[in-house]
DNA sequence: TTGCTCCTCACGTCACGTGAGGTGGC
DNA sequence: TTGCTCCTCACGTCACGTGAGGTGGC
């Protein structure tokens, strides 16, 4: 069992945070007196979270997305509903990661650029 | 020159998201007595703007990123920053990238354990 | 004159940040 | 007793959403 103060450096989050993601339901930690204390649960829970929130995702979302996890495969109906959530949630993702690639692909020739523009204009000071 | 609802509508957001942009100084549009109009200018820097939104970067990081892209490219000193923020950027987006994959590999890992238990619990009604 | 789009407040919301003030166990 | 970490309010902030009420030109 981990403590909030404990989770909170692991992760690099503060423990505001992971007091909110309880008040929106998305972790339940157990008490001992007034004071939390986190599972392993709790902990792989979190850390979905903080994956999906970077992906710029809403708590809403990521509540969504931790019942894809925790889904019974007992019937059917459900699976089908999950599968067309999983077909969507990975499209989302993809365009994404199209947005991210043609940004990093701007940033590294202005990179190439500057650095050209420095090698041309760097002044031989030292000599 | 375009008017804030056909940007608007092209770009998928409120009048009320540019307007936004605006009092943040991310966008300058030019006045026609009360209202605003918008050059090509305006409009790339938009894109840039809701990309890196989309990106997970603040508003204030945006600001700084649009400078990248009309950094003078007058003083060494002014590139060899702009060459830092850059490096720093790059790194972000590639530790994002990676954040991104696991990800989907996670979601098309548990997709085809659906698909699966899909096919293997399908009742042949129709037979 | 009626529609349509534009405008400026201004309050609401989401995901926390940031103290304020207080309690519990080594 | 002093430190440390924990706790619960509760107000502030960022990036807008969402009306409220009003103006301008085809």
């Amino acid at each position: 069992l981990w403590t909030i103060g404990e989770l909170a450096e692991e992760f690099g989050v503060t423990t505001r945070t992971i007091r909110f993601y309880e008040a929106k339901q998305l972790i339940t930690p157990a008490r001992k007196g007034v004071a939390r204390f986190y599972t392993r649960r709790d902990r792989a829970r979190l850390t979905l979270i903080l994956r999906s929130k970077n992906l710029g995702f809403t708590l809403d979302e990521v509540s969504e997305y931790l019942a894809l996890y925790d889904a019974d495969p007992t019937h059917v109906t459900q699976q089908r509903h999950l599968l067309t959530k999983l077909d969507s949630q990975i499209l989302t993702l993809q365009a994404k990661r199209a947005d991210l690639d043609r940004t990093l692909r701007e940033l590294k020739s202005i990179r190439a650029q500057t650095v050209e523009f420095l090698r041309a204009n760097d002044e031989p000071k030292g000599e």
